[in-house]
RNA sequence: CGGGAAGUAGCGCAGGCCGGUAGCGCAUCUGGUUUGGGACCAGGGGGUCGCAGGUUCGAAUCCUGUCUUCCCGACCA
């Protein structure tokens, strides 16, 4: 048996454990990528597929844009280009040959260099407007809203599994409007999208709110953020919705002929959410036993683990209960396991299932079967009790519910114990080394005192919360006037 | 990319200074007894010691290079 690293002794190492032995990944022969195993994929494809139906639901339609973009169209947009640049994978070649010095080994053929390099996209931006631009003549044709699944490279010098990895799965949405308004009501609207799937489906409750200029996205005008706090402090950028204005228009000369018959640069927006989530899902959530999944999101909500004894009959009843329990909670639409696998004891497969965070475990042994009922264990608070087996499966049902909103209510009950507003920066320093968390904060709006807290504390300016009440005060740093708080935290 | 640590059986590790038959625990396989919180007894299998060079009669061990991972920094979703 392996033990977990606990969270005190070391918070990223606890974080590792849970991933790695939690089954959710493992690392790679490929510096900085890591594969996602079935379990983990299985998370993603839930999100993936909750996400999709919202994208949907608000007019969306899914495309597919290719891996490379030439590097001509991505210097198009100048700061978009220049963001990523320094992070860029790129193809110069399209073929290898044996290598005439080592039998067996190959080489990149010198002469198969190819006349433009390609690179591998960081985001899609520059090859998606290049094709807008054929796609969009008229105002007929907006608004255009697509979104696309797909995986993008980001040469990151240091890697985590999943919330930053060099290799990543997300989906980008990319749409095109006739009107700013237009545009800027979809980024909110698609910042809305991802709060509700945040707090309803992953039980992780978000701030929504706005990026200094510091922070926002190469070649936005502005971008929009839900953040999350994690249980050591930190913050996590859950995604991003980007108002993007006229620049990609502009750079890939995509105009529309409006009613009125005159030509005019059509408003863009793109936003995302990445494989990241599953980080902030592990990380929101779980304890020292292991990983602690929201219900909705899970791929196994319940598990059922027999206690067999020598008696054949006693085990014959118990193998006819759990199959009847089973279908009957299958018909409620509840994904369930029947464990009856032999070879492990029952206290092993209790272990593995919280390791693997299943909401929901139940026991039966020929004891419960005689009395007509079954040990169910919740996972998020590990109470067990006994229920009947009359109705068992309604209970379950609620049970799940009750679970979700519960680690829904923890977390929140945790930013909020952990949001301090305070208004020195003596309380600045201490509440950040003592308790971390958000730090709500007056500040002066200027890029060189936000850069000047981080150098001091490592501490960023996550967002300006969009339901900010204006308020006078000075800024923690320099004094200056201030009319709203802002939220600071150190952050992955 | 800088600083630190690590890579030996599926997993966790010892051995390394001082070169000479590759070991331990867990897992696995076989047989048996078991099963209400990570079972027990007995027997068995499993290794190019990360990779590539070098030194040597002989390298897991010494030297050089290289790859991968972790932690801490700078950069970022």
């Amino acid at each position: 048996m392996s033990t977990l690293t606990t969270r005190s002794q070391d918070y990223s190492q606890w974080y590792n454990d849970l991933i790695l032995k939690g089954g959710l990944a493992d690392y790679s022969s490929v510096r900085g990528c890591m594969v996602i195993k079935p379990y983990g994929y299985a998370l993603w494809e839930n999100m993936r597929d909750v996400l999709d139906r919202m994208f949907k639901s608000t007019g969306h339609q899914n495309a597919y844009f290719p891996l490379f973009v030439p590097k001509s169209l991505f210097e198009a947009e100048e700061k978009n280009a220049e963001g990523f640049a320094k992070e860029c994978a790129v193809v110069t070649h399209y073929r290898l040959k044996a290598d005439p010095e080592q039998k067996g080994k190959l080489i990149v053929d010198p002469a198969a260099r190819l006349e433009e390099e390609l690179v591998v996209r960081p985001t899609s931006e520059a090859i998606i407007w290049n094709t807008y631009k054929g796609w969009i003549q008229s105002y007929r044709d907006l608004p255009l809203l697509i979104n696309q699944w797909a995986n993008v490279v980001r040469w990151e010098m240091r890697t985590r599994l999943f919330l930053r990895t060099a290799e990543f799965l997300w989906q980008e949405g990319h749409t095109a409007h006739a009107t700013k308004e237009e545009a800027l009501s979809e980024t909110l609207q698609m910042l809305d999208v991802y709060a509700q799937f945040a707090e309803e489906y992953m039980a992780l409750p978000v701030v929504k709110g706005i990026k200094t200029a510091n922070e926002r996205f190469a070649g936005a005008e502005d971008t929009y953020c839900i953040e999350a706090l994690m249980q050591d402090g930190k913050a996590l950028q859950a995604g991003t919705s980007h108002f993007l204005g006229q620049n990609f228009a502009k750079a890939f000369d995509v105009k529309f002929a409006a009613k009125d018959n005159t030509m005019e640069y059509v408003w863009a927006t793109s936003w995302g959410v990445s494989t990241r989530l599953i980080g902030a899902l592990v990380m929101a959530h779980s304890d020292d036993q292991g990983l602690v999944l929201p219900p909705k999101i899970a791929p196994l909500q319940v598990v059922i683990v027999p206690i067999f004894s020598k008696d054949a009959e006693a085990r014959q009843k118990i193998d006819e209960t759990a199959e009847q329990l089973t279908r009957s909670l299958r018909g409620k639409g509840i994904t369930v396991k029947y464990d009856n696998d032999d070879t492990s004891r029952p206290g092993w497969k209790f272990a593995e299932h919280e390791l693997r965070g299943v909401p929901v475990r139940i026991a039966l042994g020929a004891r419960d079967i005689e009395q007509n009922q079954a040990e169910v264990a919740r996972r998020d608070t590990r109470e067990k009790m006994t229920l009947s087996l009359e109705g068992i499966a309604d209970a379950i049902h609620q049970l799940l519910d009750e679970i979700q909103h519960n680690l829904y209510n923890r977390a929140l009950q945790f930013r909020d114990a952990h949001t301090t507003a305070v208004d020195s920066w003596e309380d600045f320093v201490q509440v950040l080394e003592t308790k971390a968390g958000f730090i709500s904060a007056h500040w002066d709006g200027t890029p060189e005192t936000e850069e000047r807290i981080k150098e001091l504390t490592k501490a960023t300016i996550r967002c300006i919360p969009l339901n900010n009440a204006a308020e006078e005060g000075h800024c923690v740093l320099s004094g200056k006037p201030s009319r709203q708080r802002v939220l600071f935290a150190r952050a992955y």
